[in-house]
DNA sequence: TAAGGTACTATAAAAAATGTAAGTAATGAG
DNA sequence: CTCATTACTTACATTTTTTATAGTACCTTA
């Protein structure tokens, strides 16, 4: 991913704030480009990589990459590998990923009112 | 807050996820490192600038005009000013920031949850 | 005259996130 | 042998975000 300096002043702020706010341990995690989004096409079921990057058509395979190893990483996501050639490999949420469903869905009607708002 | 590159894939990329998903959207405007905290404080009520600071003890001040601008430039927040020496700023949720409430509940929920799951 | 408090701004630098382009392994099809 | 397929990886470049540090204007009080 490129490692985090844990020497940062950032990398600090980000551990202090975690600890005391749970919103923002929250955010850090989903907190990518892409990573609602791949959320989001993942509650529709198991999708292979192929499958999600071209749902993404703009992500490059290194993000996608990327952000998945991520929401792998943090029990978002599981990762199966199938032992095929061609390669074959699944992505599927987590029972605590899905929980994440009902939180994202009210960010989105909340995301469509705010849009519809600030129209001028 | 520094000029977005409006030339950059990067951008276009933001626009493109943001037009389409609303949850991409809204994952923009209040993704910043300090931006949900920043509206858990204003839930509770009006504060003013030097009150969040102390608030947030790792903040700069930058970090928090930055941070306050764009919410208030996104209308999450309402700045109102006063005439006095010593100056006065009180900032406070938007109706349409009210509404973020229970979303940024929940999703502290979530996260505690998470945080509580993944201790080994 | 000087100091103090408030909410900032300016500038630079560091760090993090994202994008670009190329390459890899394995195997079956032709 | 060569090519195609899939899911990556790597090195490097660019863009965006965050931090650091030092100012500013204003009026009041001492």
């Amino acid at each position: 991913m490129s490692k985090i300096k844990e020497t940062s002043t950032n990398f600090a702020n980000k551990q202090a704030l975690a600890d005391e706010c749970p919103e923002a341990y929250a955010a850090n995690i989903i907190g990518g480009q892409w990573a609602l989004v791949i959320c989001s096409w993942l509650f529709n079921g198991k999708l292979r990589f192929g499958e999600l990057r071209k749902l993404l058509p703009n992500i490059t395979e290194r993000m996608l990459t990327l952000q998945l190893r991520k929401l792998e990483e943090h029990k978002i996501v599981k990762r199966t590998v199938y032992a095929e050639v061609p390669p074959r490999v699944e992505y599927e949420l987590t029972a605590i990923g899905y929980e994440l469903k009902p939180i994202i869905k009210q960010l989105e009607e909340w995301g469509a009112k705010h849009k519809a708002q600030n129209i001028n």
